[in-house]
DNA sequence: ACAACGTACAACCATTTGGTTGTATATTGG
DNA sequence: CCAATATACAACCAAATGGTTGTACGTTGT
């Protein structure tokens, strides 16, 4: 039942994008492993609250957690936010492709009033 | 009272991709312009449904609207789509910075190894 | 004039989200 | 062993989301 194409992991990456605790936690990970309760104390809301986008974040695969010891580390996958990135080059094309499409237009055109 | 910095923009732009429907809409409308009734015409649920989510995308200033008699016209908007790009590189250049601050590191362990 | 079309918007509903508190479990330090 | 720490997770709640139907209004073509 799973949809298998990219649009599930998407809606993931986006969706975990689209809050500004959870950026901001990304950009801590991405500056360096954190334990989650470091990361907790950097925000006005409680640890389980934190826990929870820590949670978001992983299952969209933006980050990735490593026990040691009684800590749990976050580190954030750049990987997953250069997907990001290409998903979006990908819908700029499609916009080249009608720039393209109107450039030609206007050559046909030429063409007629040349 | 408006926050003014670009979090909410972000916030509203990021969560405008999160949803397939949405990411798909854009993709026709960046390809060439198209009516409401049109795009509505494409998808599985009612018109009202689509026009909310032609609303959502122009409030994060993913597409524009423009009059045409009894028709509204949606064109997506390449540059917001640049900006969501150019937010997720700054994330990966904090991700840099962390390579570099790892690359310092082995450098001075050599210069005392050496 | 008027029927059909394209749009806008309100009211409603089920589900998800983002937060809370409380409880349980594993690890560490003395 | 025991207290403190770090995490996990369930139950709960208000607000937002994504959908529906129904109604209203401007525009167009005959």
């Amino acid at each position: 039942m799973v949809n298998g194409d990219g649009e599930d992991r998407a809606d993931a990456l986006f969706h975990a994008l689209a809050d500004r605790t959870r950026r901001d936690i990304m950009r801590r990970v991405l500056a360096g492993e954190s334990s989650v309760s470091a990361l907790a104390a950097k925000y006005e809301m409680s640890f389980a609250a934190v826990q929870k986008h820590v949670a978001v974040l992983e299952k969209a695969g933006l980050l990735t957690k490593r026990r040691s010891g009684r800590e749990q580390l976050a580190s954030g996958d750049v990987e997953a936010v250069r997907s990001v990135a290409s998903m979006l080059t990908e819908l700029e094309q499609v916009w080249r492709g009608r720039i393209a499409r109107i450039d030609e237009l206007i050559a046909s055109d030429s063409t007629k009033e040349g």
